[in-house]
RNA sequence: GGGCCGUUAGCUCAGUGGUAGAGCAGUUGGCUUUUAACCAAUUGGUCGAUGGUUCGAAUCCAUCACGGCCCA
């Protein structure tokens, strides 16, 4: 097998430092199993901190607290070592005189980064710091690597992605960033499930990859000796389960497109969505508004998000402004009728460095001039509606106008983080809008989407007016996190090989 | 894909053409209620890779690899 083969010429690097390590390794196998697995604490550092953390030393002496922890040393100071768990630190205290001659020699062999137990009393530090004061001890798991710095910890960026667990030990930040991620899809997920929304897993591996203009990864299916596609979006297949009968359903998974990497690009992300029947974009926006402002004050105990130096207030009612008019307001030279007229549009697009194609209509032309002179400007927390029906094939035309769609993307910091609209139902329109698509790809845009029969069926069964939503949730993260790229919350950003 | 910057000890970083350095970590010894613990001694380097210029290259030039930032 080629895999193993590769696995095999993957050598670590070996330096003396390891060597020392692995020589003190040895020594403790011969005396013993040196990976024991029966210590249970019943302790974490952070809740004696909590605990105990207020009582002064001579409170704590006649409190006799026994403590019984296990973690990470982090650093040796005199007598103290200080212990890393999952919750935080606390120092321990070794007394020599407490232990045997063989503990007490073993002790000093003891590196940062091994893993031990400790049980003892909790007492206090002349200078005020919680230490367990150590009657038992004994190392659970020696640690052949040597840490980062314990002061500067790892800054290399590079490390920090490939190596992630190195970076979780050191770095209380990054700790922090992927204890917020999960809160926030907890929350996320709680919000949902109260308003009745159903969470399913529709399929990664789709035979017609649809729901999103993107290129997809490719993969093959030895059995059925065919190819596959790993999902751009859930979409056509939650819409399916509307049809269903599942009339809120929302998944929150991941999403893969073939395309390069940036700050805020990943090949695979994660992303929410969620579809709610006979519910319409503007109910969309009202959902996304509450849900993004409980989530805030939930996770962060505040709707006031600091960002790169930067505050959005979510807390506020966000702004709603239509494409057409966004445009105008963002450009005051550029007039309504300018705008409305394929020649002058065109004129404005090409002076702006757009490479206008013969195929497109005056609504790809004016979302060319909107992302150029529009998007990155959008700081606030903005909805902006009425995206035009050439650029919205799964969205449904708006009643009043139907060169626009009842759709809305959401802006904050200038960046897209969500994408909504009332579903088109109409299964004759979508089969037209389809087959404009196809056209497309046969014109060479190998982003646009290919023609889903089954789909098509789904919407002739019948699909009740539905409204619909995906939020990056990558992109949300990064906001509540300050985080300035997407690879900082992701646990396994992709890099590629070294 | 383009531009700029980076890659030196396990980690964080100095080092602009003339014998590769510091702090932390490690090792040995001392001290033992410390807070980046301290004191003394000490080990450790294909300077990202390859090629070139030069009496001499971590340093100058070229190409490549990986990463960061900005742009597409």
């Amino acid at each position: 097998m080629s895999e193993n083969h590769n696995e095999v010429e993957q050598v670590q690097e070996e330096n003396r430092l390891i060597a020392e390590r692995r020589a003190k390794l040895s020594a403790i196998r011969e005396k013993r199993n040196a990976f024991p697995n029966h210590f249970r604490r019943e302790d974490y550092a952070q809740r004696l901190q909590d605990e105990l953390g207020a009582k002064d030393k001579e409170e704590l002496e006649a409190l006799g607290r026994q403590a019984s922890i296990a973690g990470r040393i982090m650093a040796k100071r005199g007598p103290f070592m200080v212990l890393q768990d999952m919750t935080g630190r606390i120092q321990v205290y070794v007394d020599k005189k407490q232990f045997p001659q063989e503990l007490a020699d073993e002790i000093k062999t003891w590196d940062i980064g091994d893993i031990i137990s400790a049980t003892g009393p909790v007492h206090k530090s002349g200078k005020g710091d919680l230490y367990v004061n150590m009657t038992e001890t004994s190392l659970l798991t020696k640690s052949l690597r040597p840490l980062p710095d314990k002061f500067h910890g790892l800054t290399d960026q590079e490390i920090r992605y490939r190596q992630r667990y190195v970076d979780l030990i050191m770095n209380e930040s990054s700790r922090r960033t992927f204890a917020i991620r999960s809160k926030m899809i907890s929350s996320i997920r709680n919000f949902l499930q109260q308003k009745d929304f159903v969470e399913v897993e529709t399929p990664m591996m789709q035979v017609i990859p649809g729901g999103a203009s993107a290129r997809p990864f490719v993969t093959h299916h030895n059995a059925l000796s065919m190819d596959m596609y790993l999902r751009i979006a859930p979409e056509l297949y939650l819409k399916r389960l509307v049809v269903g009968g599942i009339e809120r359903v929302f998944e929150i998974n991941r999403n893969f497109r073939n395309e390069g990497l940036s700050t805020r690009h990943n090949p695979e992300f994660t992303m929410i969505e969620f579809y709610q029947a006979y519910a319409d974009y503007k109910d969309m926006m009202d959902l996304t508004e509450a849900m993004l402002r409980n989530t805030a004050q939930e996770v962060l105990g505040t709707t006031v998000i600091n960002y790169q130096g930067s505050e959005y207030d979510f807390g506020k009612p966000f702004t709603r402004l239509s494409v057409f008019d966004s445009v105008l307001q963002y450009n005051p030279e550029i007039t309504a009728e300018q705008l409305s007229d394929m020649a002058q549009a065109t004129a404005i697009a090409v002076k702006l460095g757009v490479k206008v194609k013969d195929t497109w209509g005056l609504g790809k032309i004016q979302i060319e001039i909107f992302e150029e002179t529009v998007e990155h400007k959008l700081d606030q927390p903005t909805f902006i509606t009425e995206y035009p029906t050439e650029v919205s094939p799964l969205a449904r035309r708006s009643d009043g106008n139907p060169f626009v769609t009842d759709r809305f993307e959401f802006f904050v910091g200038g960046r897209e983080l969500a994408n909504g609209f009332s579903e088109l139902n109409d299964p004759e329109d979508q089969a037209e809008r389809f087959m404009a698509q196809v056209a497309e790809k046969d014109g060479g845009d190998d982003e646009a989407m290919h023609y889903d029969a089954d789909y098509i069926a789904a919407l002739e069964y019948g699909l009740p007016p539905t409204a619909g939503e995906g939020i990056g949730i990558d992109r949300l993260v990064m906001l509540f996190t300050d985080s300035p790229s997407i690879r900082d919350v992701l646990l396994f950003p992709h890099m590629r090989p070294e």
